[in-house]
RNA sequence: GGCAGCGUAGCUCAGUGGUAGAGCAGGGGAAUCAUAAUCCCUUGGUCGGGGGUUCAAAUCCCUCCGCUGCUACCA
């Protein structure tokens, strides 16, 4: 396969009306941990997040607070960029759709999809709520002794007509489908992916793309009293950022569409599984080469929710817990998909098991040794036993195992296997009890030592996507150069060089004590 | 209502025909290099209930109970 293959991975663009909260904070983070591994596996990433600021509800939270809708959604988008640096995501672009070049891309989608004979002028007329922007079926109102028609979510809803525009969706349905079969994991997780399936079999209606009760949006070309429908207009984001419609020899585009995975959360799924490459196909281009919809969070077995105000905020998280600690819990506590609970007991667990104890320890103990017994530098080792052989064999098969697991997003798994060789690392310095060796046999308590370093090297470089800042001081802990710790260097040429100096050993993980049980 | 999925040790989950598993939690022990960390041993499950197929079922079929998701234009 081409060595230097590039990936581009997206995340869904955020709506600027939210606070950033966990759940977003979730979804960048695994595109994070994605991109730092291709990346250290050498290949080029584009790694894309952003925000999504048109649509009925920003322009009237914009009036609401006395701003105009480019001022509020500057101030609101901001939000999601300190979100950026606080959590340390190695973004390549940050997009907004309000830049001209956004602009630019849809009216250009919209003109190749015209061309195409995929738009047709029509009429909406529906049950509509402001407040939700969305329509609803007679079926799903209530009506009050007052003769007001409320939506489940608890809206007043008002009969409106309004003409619109039509995607010919329906006509996409057998396509579709057929792209679903011949890419069976183009929607992940399994489970999902059969919804969305019987969803697209169960019929396709035409879908109106333009709306004409509100401006706050990109308008229609050649017909300006129209804006385009706000998921038209936000799911054009990922080629807007690949220089779309520049897509000759040598273009970003070229180079990185289709994208190899939009993450998104499990409830905007059918917009990227199936409006987005009919929207595509329909225009010429070629749909995305994965959807993967991950879970939600709850909060100490409750649901996040603006009523209960216990939705929780990452900054709170990283200041607390500290922002490897936080990332690692992030990905590893619930299996990728999966719905979880965000708990202060069970990020406690990770935090002193996982990470203090297991990992942070083993560091410790094995540079402690080198530092005192070594004169603070790799020792020699001298020939390899069986035992030996065995560690340094499970440390070197992880790479292909973690590849393995991230190449169906699999973070928990990758992050399991990789803590079993801490396991077994943990175990070799119990057997080969280095500290015994200091007196009867230091020629082999060098090479236990370095076998254990050499250990600890390829674990700290395979976890540098998850937990970038303590992997780099452990890396530092053991004198290995910033620039030797892609995953090239993970071979046995580029084993540890015995006599490079050591500096004195420093806990990277510290057990995390309740302020209240430490008073 | 329809369709799909799930229900396995106290907790979170793996296991899809061949003598019930992991991590954490609980109990006992060893060691003392290390962030009192580590290592070993161990308690614990009639695999939601019932019926069936099979030499053999957590695993296949039927049925019942419970839970969840999807069932179009809300990020």
């Amino acid at each position: 396969m081409a060595a230097h293959k590039p990936y581009y991975v997206t995340t869904p663009i955020y709506y600027v009306n939210d606070v950033p909260h966990i759940g977003h904070a979730y979804t960048t983070l695994a595109c994070d941990v994605l991109a730092r591994f291709i990346r250290l596996d050498g290949h080029p990433v584009k790694f894309l997040t952003g925000t999504d600021e048109h649509g009925q509800k920003v322009e009237k939270s914009a009036m609401a607070s006395g701003e105009t809708p480019q001022a509020f959604a500057d101030r609101v988008s901001q939000n999601f960029r300190d979100l950026t640096r606080l959590m340390d995501y190695s973004i390549d672009d940050f997009i907004r759709t309000t830049e001209p070049r956004h602009v630019a891309a849809c009216q250009a989608l919209w003109k190749a999809l015209e061309a195409n004979g995929q738009i047709y002028l029509g009429s909406y007329s529906g049950w509509y709520a402001v407040r939700d922007e969305a329509f609803y079926g007679e079926d799903e109102l209530t009506v009050t002794g007052d003769g007001r028609r409320i939506a489940p979510s608890g809206a007043e809803v008002e009969w409106v007509e309004e003409p619109s525009y039509f995607f010919r969706l329906s006509e996409w349905q057998e396509r579709l489908l057929r792209f679903y079969d011949e890419h069976p994991d183009f929607i992940l997780p399994a489970g999902k992916r059969n919804e969305v399936v019987a969803f697209v079999k169960s019929g396709l209606k035409d879908l109106s793309i333009s709306r004409t009760t509100f401006s706050w949006g990109i308008p229609v070309p050649g017909d300006e009293r129209h804006v385009m429908y706000v998921w038209l207009d936000a799911l054009t984001n990922y080629v807007t950022a690949v220089g779309y419609p520049e897509t000759g020899a040598g273009s970003d585009y070229a180079a990185f569409w289709p994208a190899n995975l939009h993450m998104v959360g499990k409830d905007i799924l059918r917009f990227h599984a199936v409006y987005w490459p009919a929207f595509l196909m329909a225009a010429g281009l070629e749909p995305p080469r994965r959807v993967f919809a991950h879970g939600w969070w709850t909060v100490e077995g409750q649901k996040m929710s603006k009523s209960l105000g216990n939705a929780i905020a990452p900054r709170e998280l990283v200041e607390t817990y500290g922002l490897d600690q936080t990332r690692y819990f992030l990905m590893r506590e619930v299996p990728f998909g999966n719905d979880g609970d965000f708990s202060r007991r069970a990020m406690l667990q990770r935090i002193n098991g996982d990470l203090a104890n297991d990992y942070g320890n083993l560091v410790q103990r094995v540079l402690s040794m080198v530092q005192k017994n070594c004169a603070a530098a790799v020792p020699t080792p001298g020939p390899f036993t069986e035992a030996d052989e065995r560690l340094l064999g499970a440390a070197r098969a992880l790479l292909d195992s973690c590849r393995r697991e991230l190449q169906v997003q699999g973070f928990h798994r990758m992050l399991e296997t990789i803590w079993s060789v801490i396991g077994d690392a943990n175990r070799y310095v119990d057997e080969q009890a280095p500290w015994a060796l200091r007196k009867t046999d230091p020629a082999r308590m060098n090479t236990v030592l370095y076998v254990l370093a050499e250990t600890i090297r390829q674990v700290a470089v395979l976890t540098q996507p998850v937990m970038p800042g303590a992997s780099s001081r452990i890396l530092d802990l053991l004198g290995v150069a910033a620039d030797e710790r892609g995953f090239d260097r993970l071979g046995d040429k580029d084993a540890l060089k015995p006599g490079t100096p050591l500096p004195p050993p420093q806990g990277v993980f510290p057990r995390h004590v309740e302020p209240e049980d430490a008073a």
